[in-house]
DNA sequence: ATGACCATGTAATCCGTTACATGATTCG
DNA sequence: CGAATCATGTAACGGATTACATGGTCAT
């Protein structure tokens, strides 16, 4: 289960439930998210196999909070789990899924809306994963030369999520582009129906 | 559910469920997949609700294969799934929350060897994806303006996909030559410790 | 006092993987 | 004969989402 090895590696610095869903929504949560349903449970069970301890603390604002860290024997699981080497999940793209059958709506108006649609969207992503990246870059703006190792690393996942996202969306608008062209062409052919034979199989 | 849909979208020409394992190992594998555990009940339930209808057929090769093909009612389902704007499930990149935390290890020849094989990887996929590509461009050379409907689409999927992996590659390129610059920093504070001063924050 | 936020938790449900069971055909 | 491929299915398990329950504080 990965769920546990994020938690793992989010606990460094100690932190509730509460709060690590809190670090969900704000950064990482382009990366990864949870829910509540989950993140209790799991952290429960990592108790129970000793990987983090939880002591309870009074908190100014509504009830006591539960504060895990990390034990020695969490820290090396943690640690084994970095050195076994990146962990590809078999990612779902729903919406490739859907792109890749939408020539049998023979309807370049709607293909289009979607991928209108689907670049707003990532670019929402996109301005918030670039902000999180100046913030860093206008402290440091000679490169990573002035960065510690955390940072360094925090940069690099940043960087990378970036420029992903960015190839969708330029790809997007090239798109744009070569859908006007496809849309023209259909249309003289209905207009001029006497040029040289349309290209339907 | 859209694994639901995705099989309703293969279903435009008619297929087992056998048949559509298949289509997920070659070539729609790397935007999604399913198990045969999945599939069957999937289809079974999805009869149920009138989607697809299938008939047994008596099978050369073992077993009589029961093929699907979409009811009118499913069509309309599959139409208004593609007209309801891009899915965009809560993608998990397990290998970025690594990589964001691999600063704890501070150990550059470990986060190196991350790179290296993530990098290996995505080669491999890419690779799949590019002769997927060329196989239709081979036939294709003046672009989409020879390609019907269907083909046209499909290409533009295969596009996406190429383009964000190949991106994610190329940074990886990049991150090693940074890695590179930055032991090299890293050495030259040890042999020269009355330099400016470490950067350490 | 109403709603927003703090904080933890459980239960129902669904999605997905793995393992197993069955049995026919074909090729070496 | 044994292995590979064809073909369908079930059961057990694990992972993830949603909904619900509880109850405190604080600001309007």
């Amino acid at each position: 289960m990965s769920l546990e090895h994020v938690l793992l590696a989010m606990l460094g610095t100690p932190a509730s439930g509460y709060d690590l869903k809190a670090q969900f929504e704000s950064g990482v949560r382009f990366f990864w998210s949870a829910e509540f349903g989950q993140i209790y449970p799991t952290l429960k069970a990592m108790q129970r196999k000793g990987w983090i301890e939880g002591r309870s603390e009074p908190s100014p604002k509504g009830p006591p909070r539960i504060v895990y860290s990390r034990t020695s024997v969490g820290t090396r699981e943690f640690h084994a789990w970095l050195r076994g080497g990146p962990v590809m999940g078999n990612e779902r793209f729903a919406w490739i899924a859907q792109l890749i059958h939408y020539g049998e709506l023979h309807d370049l108006d709607a293909t289009e809306r979607f991928i209108d649609e689907l670049s707003r969207k990532q670019s929402f992503v996109r301005d918030a994963l670039a902000d999180a990246l100046s913030g860093v870059e206008i402290d440091h703006p000679q490169g990573d030369s002035t960065m510690d190792d955390i940072l360094f690393h925090e940069w690099l996942a940043l960087q990378v999520g970036l420029r992903a996202i960015q190839a969708r969306i330029d790809w997007c608008e090239e798109v744009k582009r070569t859908i006007h062209a496809r849309r023209e062409r259909a249309s003289r052919k209905v207009t001029e129906p006497n040029s040289e034979r349309n290209g339907k199989r």
